[in-house]
DNA sequence: CGTGGAGTTGAATACGATCAACACCGGTGG
DNA sequence: CCACCGGTGTTGATCGTATTCAACTCCACG
């Protein structure tokens, strides 16, 4: 389980066994079941999660009961309340497993001492961080422009191995149509596509 | 100019004359009149913007030829391609002027510049990112589970002032629909609203 | 004046949502 | 081992909301 995270840091920055040993303190393993909750909306997040194994989410539920998924998590993938988590403010959205998950639960002050110790670091989390604005910005601009169908198939083209392992329903969610109309768009795919 | 964007500074964090002082020269004071484009799309953005007076926009143009706006920026706001920027990467909208537009043209060596002069910069600069974040999310959100009327309504509510001095066809491309619709939404509202 | 862009209104259309029924599969307990 | 059950996905029919296309008004600006 550390394995993963180590190595995925030093795919992204330079880094000795012995700073990894002193940013180690800071993250604990964690594993949970499939539907349970991490972090309940309104609550102040108090860490990060980083997916070793399984699939996390975030999701809203509107005022007609319905869910609206914001972010999917498969393994190397971070995902948090980073405004709840820095902030201390109340969570805007639910984070949940997908899947039976592995992640490594990354305490608010790891991030302060992955700074000290690696201070390359600090471009390095920056960068995710306007990708992840970037991804939304993105998927905002494809709810202005495209139909439900683009979304689909942008979605198959960008997160091919989500789109097999997730449930139908979870995938309509998250481009913002129902499952039926999800349903609708395979089938007219399937025949003349 | 430079008065407006001090005075903004010192309302974020303490500065001292001296510091601004040092930071001064990695910005630059601009005028430019309605219409005019500040940043083409695929084009590498040099500088942020800080609008000390007018309106600047970001926005994409889709492969029908229809605008979607991103972004608006009145006084007091920043707005800038920081992929782009920072990683030097082709830029994903355009950047052009609402209205006549005096602005600061912040070079990319400023933040570093800035980050040495005053490090609490840093936290402040990361939280504007985080709450640009937040607010992509919730307009996200607001297309997954919001009609048209709401959307607009939650717009009225969140920038009153811009919904008066913005024409209607931009209110409508900014909320992802038709200006006809937007149209028929105000009318709608005007008589049993 | 005259021209062009912005906003309004109407009628027809298209797209996705809703409601409802049913097939399919996987797991549980008798 | 089989019967049952709930959840997931499919399909059909209907409905509603927003888009499209078109005509017209109004106003700002040359």
């Amino acid at each position: 389980m550390f394995k993963t995270f180590e190595a995925y840091l030093r795919s992204k920055i330079p880094v000795t066994d012995e700073q990894l040993r002193q940013i180690e303190p800071f993250y604990k393993p964690r594993s949970i079941s499939k539907g349970q909750i991490i972090l309940y909306i309104n609550e102040v997040s108090e860490h990060a999660c980083f997916v070793v194994n399984g699939c996390l989410r975030s999701y809203v539920i509107d005022e007609k009961g319905k869910e609206h998924i914001i972010q999917f998590a498969p393994e190397n993938w971070w995902i948090s309340e980073q405004v709840s988590l820095i902030d201390r403010e109340p969570s805007m959205y639910f984070i949940d497993a997908v899947e039976d998950t592995a992640y490594l639960a990354i305490d608010r002050a790891f991030f302060a001492q992955l700074h000290n110790v690696v201070p390359a670091a600090r471009e390095m989390m920056n960068m995710l961080q306007l990708y992840s604005l970037r991804s939304f910005q993105k998927r905002l601009i494809s709810h202005l422009s495209a139909s439900g169908e683009e979304r689909y198939l942008a979605f198959l083209k960008t997160h091919p191995s989500l789109a097999l392992r997730l449930p139908q329903k979870m995938i309509a969610s998250y481009l913002g149509v129902t499952p039926e109309s999800l349903s609708r768009i395979r089938k007219e795919l399937a025949s003349h596509g």
